[in-house]
DNA sequence: CTGAAAGCGCTTACAG
DNA sequence: CTGAAAGCGCTTACAG
């Protein structure tokens, strides 16, 4: 039989409320005296309190949702960055006692069910479209607070945190102009006029007005974010532009693909075409050449998501705009001047 | 407010039970025109079923436990290869309706603890070593359905799911042999009489003994399975072991790490010296020379453990042997023969 | 096919 | 500092 309040209660000659007080660490209501002979008797007979139970009655749970989404009959996908990212909020979490429910969310339905069902005391969303979140309003989500990462969604119910995609694409662009290119290719997954990939685009464009390069066109590629979309972009790169030295891509897993597809096709990098990737996850110093990129603070961008979550959970005024974490230039050797032409 | 099962039950005109009975599915007890009218007012009402207040009545909670380790202070060190597995358990259990409980756990009580407290009905465990899945009695995990994924270890009440780790390295090691090495480092981490690296030990001298050559000698290389210190042992490679024309690495990760350093100090992959991989994981077939490794069978595993463990939560006998799945050598660009000397 | 009652193990006001 | 009572929202026998 699992042992509960009542039998500590019981052993300890106190009531079942006294030996909640005790676990809760209410010390102000109990006696120190008290708190000591429960404490003991609660470790000898291996109390565990009933998480459920405790979730039925204070309609709080202590666990928070990782939600992420998956098409419906698709394993989650999760990338190196988000894998980094969920290894952090996890120790997060854990250190300050709450437990972390992970799930795939196929349609919005099902945020609304996962929140309202579990009692969740929270939830962050991780990989989420602007559009996705937009639509998230108090019909949804109810009063749970909820807080939504890498999002330049408006929504102020799930303001949240992250990077600064704006700098971290001017940088790149500022570093591939430095070194003498004047014709970048921007690759990245299809964008409108929000959301992290536009940030980047305007910061890359913002690299060219600073050196009074407005009028430079810049050829846009619209490639989705994998290995192989990058070997594919290589492919075509040559002809649809042939006079360009760089390309700048919103992710480095498709600066990896492009390299190889480039070396693949008798292309050098970077001595025939310079690239720059973002995120600068660990296999992107595996690889060779080295890839130099934007480094983005996953292990900070953790830690903020869930410190800011759990101070809205506890009821703390939460700012009313992201916390925005900064990011810099790692140059490595997949970036060089333009050959002579 | 939200809608409880009375209020559905009062516009219904039916008990709270009945209800339940029909939310249930079990429609035997409920007359086939009452389950479409309390069907009909649930989807009204939008009403969402109080997971807390069911696991308290029913004591189980349609929840599973993935438990990983990870030092108390120190955020889930998740590799590519069980990242992979979480992704496709996630699926695997959201498609039978489960929810996943992600867990690290740095002491085995909390393996305990967590069982317990949230009347989880089962549980995965991954990523642990053999000799902390013997310790699991009942006394720790009670009566809750628990199974390891790749575990050597012969505790019956954890009995799951791993790969061939034998046949994989035995492959491994006659690839290596067929192209004419003889001269070949194992290199992975300590290992005792038993478990994943005795057996990919096993396996390796196995391919030896298959060809008459059982008297040659194999020196083991003991390094931790990470990137840094594949990087480590190519430096210290051509002097401990200067005859050495090959290496067989329980990891990608270490291989990759390895042929990074290897090339760094000059020496030249596959020319100089062949590495072999094991996993398979993304980033083998992204660096250069590509990683000749050997393949796991990630979803077929991920889908084995759900299966298995579920049927286990439903009471159904389970299997006293593990399921074993089948590896592969895939031949890329990081063997070849032994250049002559 | 349907329901009244008891109970799962806790917390929350409230009263002393 | 301590406790008796009510209740969180559901399920489980049991009875009809």
């Amino acid at each position: 039989m699992r042992v509960t309040l009542k039998d500590i209660a019981e052993a300890a000659g106190v009531s079942i409320m006294t030996v909640s007080n005790v676990i809760n660490g209410k010390r102000a209501r109990v006696s120190a005296e008290t708190v000591d002979r429960v404490r003991r008797i609660v470790a000898e007979l291996g109390y565990v309190p009933n998480a459920p139970a405790r979730s039925l009655a204070a309609r709080s749970s202590l666990m928070i949702g990782l939600l992420v989404p998956a098409a419906t009959e698709d394993s989650l996908a999760i990338s190196p960055h988000n894998t980094a990212m969920l290894g952090h909020i996890e120790r997060g979490l854990r250190r300050h006692g709450y437990h972390l429910l992970l799930r795939g969310v196929a349609e919005r339905a099902e945020i609304a069910e996962a929140l309202r069902s579990w009692s969740l005391d929270g939830a962050l969303l991780l990989g989420f479209l602007d559009e996705e979140i937009d639509g998230l309003d108090k019909a949804v989500i109810g009063t749970t607070p909820v807080l939504a990462v890498d999002s330049y969604s408006t929504n102020p119910l799930t303001t949240g945190v992250r990077s600064d995609d704006f700098t971290g694409a001017r940088l790149a662009a500022a570093h591939l102009l430095d070194l003498g290119h004047r014709d970048i290719v921007f690759a990245g997954p299809a964008f409108t006029d929000v959301g992290v990939v536009h940030e980047r685009f305007l910061g890359f464009r913002a690299a060219f007005d600073d050196r009074g390069l407005s009028e430079m066109d810049c050829p846009i590629e619209i490639v989705n974010t994998t290995y192989d979309d990058g070997v594919g972009l290589a492919r075509r790169l040559r002809s649809s532009h042939p006079g360009a030295t760089a390309v700048f891509t919103t992710a480095d897993i498709l600066a990896i693909g492009l390299i190889d597809g480039l070396k693949d096709a008798g292309t050098a990098v970077p001595e025939d075409i310079s690239v720059v990737g973002f995120d600068n996850i660990d296999v992107s110093a595996y690889i060779t050449p080295k890839l130099t990129t934007i480094a983005q603070d996953i292990g900070g961008k953790a830690a903020v998501a869930v410190d800011r979550l759990l101070a809205k959970v506890t009821g703390q005024p939460s700012p009313d705009t992201p916390h925005v974490l900064p990011v810099q230039l790692v140059e490595r050797a997949s970036t060089t001047g333009p050959r002579d032409r």
